[in-house]
DNA sequence: GCTATATTTCGTCGCTCGACGAAATGAAAG
DNA sequence: CTTTCATTTCGTCGAGCGACGAAATATAGC
């Protein structure tokens, strides 16, 4: 019960809705999350360490860059059906098309200019 | 997209998904939920009010009675299969298993001596 | 080993949410 | 038409959540 009610409350927030929608085409920098979500770094953060105590997704470590993922497996049967589910119901609103038109933008910029754009106040 | 979030914030309250599941063999009379749920009549109306306001369940008066059924068609595509996906996961869960037992034992009473239990503090 | 930098942790603030009791509503029974 | 009773609405209180900035952590490059 507490394993499907963490999933549950980790999908009833709509940050963490966008952050998965720009995961589906593959892993994302914290700092890329940051510049689509455009919230602070430790509120992306802790938003990011809740998915993943939910198990909706895992990370990895690279040099000084920490990658997000959607998880492979997740925790109970019904997670991964559910977040399909959402996707379908997701992508046509304009909220997730306006992000995935941003985040090709993000993407396109190398990450050191991208974190430089983030962190020193130009 | 306000749709989907009210879908999953309506979701996201283990109360809620108990009274949900509680539904599931058929509509109840709050009185019922009341004593399913064992919470004051307003926070249990309040639970329902935001199931309805998700349109998760529909609701019918008859007499001083107000029955509270699953709903028939959902607000968004995804719903009702995201709800199916869920029952199965909680189905085997110890707290709803307790609630079908004593679901059992509230519907095998009338409803008069229910509630005269319930409000008439004996 | 410093320094710079990407991310997380911690503390705080304001708001939402779930709980309740009291009061309001509305249908039934007398 | 008054009373009774099931349910909802309203006001309030405490707990939890999402936001932030500051400080801590960890890695890369000098």
């Amino acid at each position: 019960m507490q394993d499907i009610m963490d999933v549950l409350k980790a999908l009833a927030d709509e940050t963490r809705l966008r952050a998965l929608c720009a995961l589906r085409n593959g892993e994302l920098c914290v700092c890329q999350l940051i510049a689509l979500l455009d919230l602070s770094p430790s509120t992306v953060s802790k938003h990011l360490s809740i998915l993943r105590s939910a198990r909706l997704v895992e990370s990895r470590k690279d040099g000084r860059w920490m990658y997000y993922r959607l998880a492979t497996r997740f925790r109970t049967r019904a997670a991964g059906k559910v977040l399909a589910l959402l996707f379908a119901d997701l992508d046509p609103t304009a909220r997730i098309r306006d992000d995935q038109k941003h985040l090709r933008k993000i993407c396109s910029e190398s990450m050191e200019t991208l974190c430089r754009r983030l962190f020193c106040k130009l």
